[in-house]
DNA sequence: ACCTGATTAAAACAAATGTTTAAAACATGT
DNA sequence: ACATGTTTTAAACATTTGTTTTAATCAGGT
């Protein structure tokens, strides 16, 4: 009873507290109290602190990552069998929306996606370098297929309005409720579907904008 | 000789790596090192960490805040006069422009762009606190005006527009030149003026896109 | 019941952290 | 030249960090 869910645990509290926290902030002590473990299980199962941070990305972001890639190859397909070319807003939805999904509350990947803002955010080293080494296959695919989309937009402009979209989604992951510069009559807490529209509206625009 | 500069020095080298490693990964020892002066210094100058982290801020964020505060002043008076309303692009350059002119190089100021970047992203606690203190009633300026140019637009809407428009440029000041997913053809240093263009193609358009 | 390998536990480790102390060096005004 | 207040220096401080060690505990097969 003991063995068998001290590993995930750890994880799970190793995802809240560098979620919450950051890396470096975070300590393993304050994750081994969380997850009521012994400190030493941490190397013991994972090795060192950098390893544990890997384990808890390998173990979001691979199926994140797997429904973003799904969601735009049958986009694609579907386009391409109809002849068509896949409009931006599509496109763009195959990423933000299983992204953003993550976030509603209960999902329990709801820390996760704090934690990919955080490491998108996080200085060289480590966690940008792991965390790159997951995205890079999935984001020249998400360039590929806006390229064909926005035929009109080049090649310089779009690379800048793809950074400047990841930009928007990583703050947006990143801030769950802070921010007190909320003007009256603003709500915060607005259902990820409405979320995931109000951003498709400011991006797509963004990236369809003519020069 | 000794004295006059070893204040200036200190903050000069915490600036350069607090932007480059963040608060938390920053030591002491290494500002003091690069600095080249002693341990002590730090704490005898500043009283604490935390407190030059706050003079770093302080001494380039009020200038850089009296600019852009200065120009949308501007900018909106000169519009009152002309009985017009300022239109979006002009309310989002006075944000923008006086921003990215730091991160060009030799700017001295080159560093703390990057920090500001960094700053929006680390986890709640001082760094954000801080931050947020010399920042909301510049964005609350910001916003306004906004509201006064994009009249279609609710307030909900608005609101989180700026939201990701703050994360498209919180991201790019973060990111010099990092990034290794460039695809070929594309250029990452590009001029300070065309950048500006480039993020308000792409932030003016999500700014005024009709839902 | 006993052995074996895997897991947990408590303690200790070495290194690094921000901060403080106390004395030395310096500058400045008289 | 002296005295005074400011700045610099080197050393030490108490914590906290990630990691390792060693022994205890557990589970399952024979």
């Amino acid at each position: 009873m003991s063995q068998p869910d001290t590993k995930q645990r750890i994880l799970n509290a190793a995802e809240y507290h560098f979620a919450r926290d950051g890396y470096h902030a975070t300590s393993l002590r304050s994750i081994t109290a969380a997850a009521k473990v012994n400190l030493a299980a941490v190397n013991y199962h994972f090795g060192s602190k950098e390893a544990l941070l890997e384990a808890v990305i390998e173990h979001r972001l691979t199926p994140l990552n797997e429904a973003r890639f799904g969601q735009l190859e049958r986009l694609l397909k579907q386009a391409r069998q109809a002849g068509e070319v896949p409009c931006c807003r599509d496109i763009l939805r195959t990423f933000i929306e299983p992204t953003l999904r993550l976030r509603q509350q209960g999902s329990d990947a709801e820390d996760f996606i704090a934690l990919i803002g955080r490491m998108l955010a996080e200085p060289r080293g480590i966690t940008m370098a792991i965390f790159m080494r997951h995205m890079e296959p999935l984001l020249n695919r998400l360039f590929q297929a806006l390229e064909l989309s926005l035929s009109g937009v080049s090649r310089q402009a779009l690379f800048w309005r793809v950074h400047f979209m990841i930009g928007s989604l990583s703050h947006l992951m990143r801030c769950h409720e802070r921010y007190a510069i909320v003007p009256e009559g603003v709500s915060i807490d607005v259902p990820v579907v409405d979320l995931v529209e109000h951003f498709l509206d400011f991006a797509t625009a963004g990236m369809e904008a003519q020069k």
